[in-house]
DNA sequence: TATTGTTATACTCTATAACTATA
DNA sequence: TATAGTTATAGAGTATAACAATA
């Protein structure tokens, strides 16, 4: 080792490598339902929050604006989500799910949660607990981190 | 709330979130020190194993071994890696970081180091070690179900 | 015959910026 | 002027399969 970084212990590879697993099972799945993993992460958001505006459907998903535009197209063609203006803000767009869309979620939700359930061989409730507890705090912080780096571009721009 | 899902406790999600966050800032590092973020994987992966074949390469950065060829080209191009074959099977590619590769590893690393100890804020020790342990659990049981799937396609295919 | 790695190809995602419409 | 979203575009990653060389 030349210089002092100790992967198996570093935490942005090991979530890095762990996420990258999950992701795969997943993109696998989301295949055989003739779409695609944003596409799921799209139904997942809107089955969990109702219809919502573009920008927080992409906040919520962790997807650009401008990439989930194009993914909400191609969903669009599929007849899974809909899109409408306005709400209000006449600039903004809504996006809900469709019947088809909610009829497809329906089906992956159940195998999405034997994922989960894999994953999780061998931990016990309270540490499942704990594990996500800690994936929302280290989350909180990286998006503070976010807001720090803009603010210092700010300052400095 | 249509069909049962809980994103705010669904592992894949917090797992996505965070890991993409990181992912996001540590985008930012690796482009003020001029390359991308598998090429500072694939750096960081051979300053901790050090020369590697290709195929143990893509393992470790859980990179793909065709698009792990194409960031290769572009490491050598840039001067950070050097690839030379055989090394007892001659079918083999050994990867190795250059004198330049190092010094920019050396360079990145502190930087690597801050990012966690950000992401990590108000985590004890004890916290820490746990979270990682958990997420070296989690990756081995999902590394178990990719080959209990491909096992299935044998049998079926 | 199987395996290692490269190459071809086509597709998806990403990122920046320019643009339209509205606020 | 600023914001919401789309579109243009170029690039980077991904996946499958075909390929050359070696085992």
């Amino acid at each position: 080792m030349t210089v002092d970084l100790d992967l198996d212990r570093y935490l942005p590879y090991l979530l890095n490598r762990a996420g990258a697993r999950i992701a795969a099972a997943f993109t696998g799945v989301a295949r055989d339902y003739g779409i695609t993993l944003p596409m799921w992460r799209v139904l997942a958001v809107l089955n969990h929050h109702g219809a919502l505006r573009v920008g927080g459907l992409a906040r919520l998903t962790t997807i650009d604006v401008s990439t989930l535009s194009r993914v909400l197209d191609g969903m669009e063609r599929k007849g899974l989500v809909a899109r409408r203006r306005g709400g209000g803000d006449q600039r903004s767009v809504t996006v809900e799910t469709t019947g088809a869309g909610r009829d497809l979620t329906a089906k992956v939700v159940p195998v999405a949660h034997h994922y989960e359930d894999v994953a999780l061989t061998g931990f016990d409730a309270a540490e499942a607990r704990a594990l996500k507890a800690m994936l929302i705090r280290l989350f909180e912080n990286l998006d503070r981190l976010d807001d720090d780096l803009r603010a210092e571009q700010r300052d400095a721009g």
